[in-house]
DNA sequence: CGCCAGGCTTCTA
DNA sequence: TAGAAGCATGGC
């Protein structure tokens, strides 16, 4: 863990020292489905407050900067979160940059991961991902949402639920609430067209609404008991169970294996997860997992 | 038409 | 208890 460092200005704040960020690396690798491009950054809800997230794409005239592909940077790049719609707040400013896991050190940890070349080889290819800390009730309807699913469909199925359900903000609408979600029947789930999965998703809500998920419980718990937790809901696997461990709850040992991982491991890593990656094999996934979809 | 998409449940031997 | 079939939908 290390310090966030940020300074609030007006409605935005401006984050710093950092380490390496890229935003599309970051935001379309397939653990985010509610953000979207806009201008020159990405705006979507953190903390159910709408945002407009940029890189400072000067930061490589800046002294200790390194050129910037649309934002991997060097020291005195500035990450800016705009609040489309509220003032910031110190404690906002805390809780946005956890979610945007700027209190990893990033550095650290790839230095580490890169002595294992073949990783080393997976992290030069996109340098910039972060794995984020994403809301817990919305990572698991998205991920039982995206089995057997491909990443534009999941998409657009998420976005058909704030639509209807979620609070609108200006002109975009935010991901639904438990509560604004307790009265969507199985069958509402399947005239949206969720197919086969409208039963898992009523069960999950159900289960939120009366407790018998807690999200303080699940983050609680050690990773093999909040997997065997969050796979009381229907619908939910390992590999489900896994990604809102990883996306939501910190877990980063948590390993979500689909396809993708599975070719890859078998042609990268024949002989497993490296030790490199201890503690942290979700994290060094997520660099795997992108090498894998666009190069093997 | 068949195959596949960041899988899971259920059936079968 | 491993392995395969079935599941909804849409893009190609």
């Amino acid at each position: 863990m290390q310090k966030i460092h940020y300074d609030i200005q007006d409605n935005k704040i401006l984050y710093t020292d950092f380490g390496d960020y890229h935003l599309a690396q970051t935001f379309e690798c397939g653990q985010a489905f509610r953000f979207d491009r806009y201008k020159d950054g990405y705006k979507g809800f953190i903390e159910k407050q709408l945002c407009y997230i940029t890189l400072d794409r000067d930061a490589d005239s800046l002294p200790n900067c390194q050129k910037t592909d649309e934002g991997i940077c060097g020291k005195n790049a500035v990450l800016t979160v705009e609040l489309l719609h509220t003032q910031p707040t110190d404690e906002l400013a805390v809780k946005i940059g956890q979610f945007l896991s700027l209190d990893v050190d990033y550095t650290a940890l790839k230095n580490r991961f890169a002595k294992n070349e073949t990783l080393a080889r997976a992290i030069a290819f996109a340098p910039g991902i972060r794995v984020l800390n994403q809301d817990f009730f919305e990572t698991l309807i998205t991920f039982i949402i995206s089995q057997n699913n491909n990443i534009p469909r999941i998409k657009q199925l998420c976005d058909r639920l704030g639509e209807r359900y979620g609070t609108k903000v200006g002109d975009t609408f935010a991901f639904p609430t438990p509560q604004q979600m307790a009265d969507i029947t199985e069958q509402d789930y399947r005239d949206m067209k969720f197919g086969f999965r409208a039963k898992y998703l009523a069960d999950a809500v159900a289960k939120v609404l009366n407790g018998e998920i807690d999200e303080t419980t699940v983050k609680s718990l050690c990773y093999e008991d909040a997997q065997k937790y969050l796979m009381q809901i229907k619908g939910v696997g390992p590999k489900v169970a896994d990604c809102v461990l990883l996306f939501s709850c910190r877990q980063y040992r948590s390993f979500p294996k689909d396809v993708w991982i599975k070719k890859a491991m078998a042609q990268l890593f024949p002989a497993g997860i490296p030790t490199e990656a201890e503690g942290y094999e979700g994290i060094a996934q997520q660099y795997i997992f992108h090498y894998a979809r666009h190069t093997l």
